[in-house]
RNA sequence: GCCCAAGUAGUUUAGUGGUAAAACGUAUUCUUGGUAAGAAUAAGACCGCGAGUUCGAUUCUCGCCUUGGGCUCCA
């Protein structure tokens, strides 16, 4: 079955639906019902409202309905004749107005007793195919998808041509559940909320933590070796920078109120970019000094509407692995093939592969908004044109999406999908013209004349909430050893051996490896069991027969003899401390 | 912010107009000890917060807060 096959079948099923819902309760308005990825919905403006439990209801009808429907017979009518046939649904006589307007036939399908205003694209035997369907879920939606329309009920639903795939698709949304960030979040203990604290601001334990800092270290060693230089500034400043930068308009809705202290009017800062410029702005620059790469592990703050936070996805407080290039047009180009370059190395020592796991997109503005975009055509051709060069000369995978630009210029976005399979900007690089202009920020050149730079915007490895989030649940919880924020359990199996664990533990921790002992008076399997479902990479077992093989005097790891087990359970029998030591460390440095 | 739903020990859940139950987890002890051993005991919940109805509310009603699924938004 091809694509629009399987859209006809999800479109078809959205009819059924609507049939259904109009037959339990006549006096429901409807809107319309397309089909989407995985699936279909259908807008209606209830008098009442329904909840979860009538949705079984909903699909006994439609069950029930689907019998006596054929086919679906079209018809054509005149603007005129459509709209006495639903005379009190001003939202279908929104879609009638917009169709006459076009020109196009009024088309009308009507199956059972049932006729919907409609395009067409439906299955030809919908009594014999409209059979594998699920009712999922009610939302609230926006009529035509704005906020200032009124508010819809929405009523998600999936169809496919057989049981099997219908009963694999509803698996997998079982899975993506057990596979949830803040699940796993919970039951790996690595970050918290609380309501004292507020909303949108996660807590990271002492294992969360450990996560993002291994992360830090790694991102910003990374930067230093390829000519960034780390700055520190402060996470607010007056609202006069933002007025300066031109942020202050545009983003103020997202920004948190001002601070009045003494004469000054603070802020919380959204970005770290009028900081590095002033920076930039402390001296007189050459040419010869450029490209100046200003990085920061920035803490920025951005006051997310309440709904649309989501554990540690969306936040309100979060740390940026943040940069900014500083450069002559002519290097642009070179150092926008950089970034990727560190991008994709980053992604890499993630495991996350490029084309699956992520994939670019170039954001383009718009040049009739001139209230979201700063005007100027010329600069937004010249910097889409460099981004969309780079891109095809690195022969990258991409594709473009307008409107989605910042206001000072294009950008090349790192997109990342989640397990619910909603797709969020991971890591992004910006092209910024406008910025210099703003700030007057110029270098001399080569012929002793003062020249305005460019601004790259870049975020390398994105902000660490985010991208922690994207690994616990591509990896399902079961970190790489290097991510890990326990490395190896160290399990005895009797109180008799604890001296001897209590040795190996501190052996471990002197050589860099993340090490926890296990006291508990349990037995061993029960041990093996706890740091399993902790998803600890490594565990050493110390019973009798490898504290007897050791020399108790000897603090050498090569004396000390442990036996090993992975969390996948794979036995890697005897062995001393120093070897075991060796094979993490090795693994590791593979990403150091 | 808007629509819908949910909030009960650390976790997952049960339950009722008369202030709560289980499992797992935790602590102590005993018998154990090589890949989820068994037993005993104990601690742990103003049933999200506030108000109303009621003789009495965790349970009903309202408001608020938080969380989840959507919409909108996403520098």
């Amino acid at each position: 079955m091809n694509h629009s096959d399987l859209d006809r079948l999800r479109h078809s099923c959205a009819h059924l639906l609507a049939a259904a819902v109009m037959e339990i309760w006549p006096d429901t308005k409807r809107t319309i019902g397309p089909a989407i990825d995985n699936g279909f919905y259908f807008d209606f403006e209830f008098s009442r409202p329904i909840t979860d439990a009538d949705l079984e209801k909903i699909e006994q009808k439609m069950r029930q309905l689907a019998k006596g429907w054929r086919e679906f017979k079209k018809y054509t009518l005149s603007a005129a004749e459509a709209k006495k046939q639903c005379p009190d649904n001003p939202y279908k006589h929104e879609l009638i107005d917009a169709v006459a307007k076009k020109n196009t036939p009024i088309t009308f399908y009507k199956s059972g007793d049932y006729w919907d205003l409609c395009e067409g694209g439906h299955v030809d035997h919908p009594d014999k195919q409209l059979i594998h369907f699920k009712l999922l879920s009610i939302a609230g939606a926006y009529w035509r998808g704005s906020e200032k329309n009124p508010m819809l009920t929405r009523i998600y639903g999936t169809i496919f041509p057989t049981k099997a795939e219908l009963d694999r698709y509803l698996t997998q949304l079982e899975e993506a559940k057990k596979r949830d960030h803040r699940k796993i979040g919970k039951d790996l203990d690595l970050f918290v909320f609380s309501d004292l604290v507020g909303k949108g601001l996660p807590m990271l334990t002492g294992k969360g933590a450990t996560i993002r800092r291994v992360l830090e270290r790694f991102v910003v060693d990374e930067e230093l070796k390829r000519g960034y230089e780390h700055v520190v500034t402060p996470p607010l400043a007056k609202v006069d920078l933002y007025r300066t930068s031109g942020h202050y308009p545009y983003y103020k809705e997202t920004m948190y109120p001002t601070m009045q202290i003494d004469e000054e009017e603070l802020i919380l800062r959204p970005m770290t970019c009028p900081h590095h410029f002033m920076l930039y702005k402390a001296h007189p620059h050459s040419y010869r000094e450029l490209p100046v790469r200003y990085a920061e592990i920035s803490p920025q703050f951005r006051y997310e509407k309440s709904g649309e936070l989501s554990g540690l996805i969306r936040v309100r407080m979060f740390m940026l692995a943040d940069a900014h290039i500083v450069c002559t047009k002519d290097q642009v180009k070179e150092e926008i093939v950089k970034v990727l370059e560190l991008i994709d190395f980053v992604n890499r020592a993630l495991g996350l592969k490029k084309g699956v796991d992520y994939r670019y997109r170039l954001s383009l503005g718009d040049r009739h908004d001139q209230h979201k975009y700063y005007k100027d055509d010329r600069a937004w051709d010249e910097a889409e044109s460099v981004l969309r060069r780079v891109l095809q000369d690195t022969k990258a995978d991409f594709y473009e999406a307008k409107n989605e630009a910042a206001f000072y210029g294009p950008k090349i976005d790192v997109q990342m999908k989640n397990v619910n399979g909603k797709e969020e900007t991971a890591f992004t690089v910006q092209y910024d013209f406008v910025m210099p202009k703003r700030f007057q920020m110029r270098f001399t050149n080569a012929s002793g004349q003062e020249e305005e730079p460019v601004v790259i915007h870049r975020a390398s490895l994105g902000c660490f909430e985010r991208t922690m989030a994207f690994l616990l649940e591509h990896y399902a919880g079961a970190l790489p050893l290097w991510l890990s924020p326990i490395q190896v359990a160290v399990l005895p199996i009797s109180d008799q051996q604890r001296q001897y664990a209590t040795r190996i533990d501190h052996a471990l921790k002197l050589a860099g490896i993340r090490s926890q002992l296990n006291q508990e008076n349990e037995t061993i399997g029960k041990k093996i069991r706890a740091a399993t479902l902790q998803k600890i990479p490594y565990m050493i077992i110390i019973g009798n027969r490898e504290q007897q093989e050791t020399d108790q005097q000897s603090n050498d790891p090569k004396k000390m003899i442990i036996t090993a087990r992975t969390r996948e359970g794979k036995d890697m029998g005897k062995t001393s401390l120093y070897q075991f030591i060796n094979l993490l460390q090795k693994q590791i440095e593979k990403y150091l």
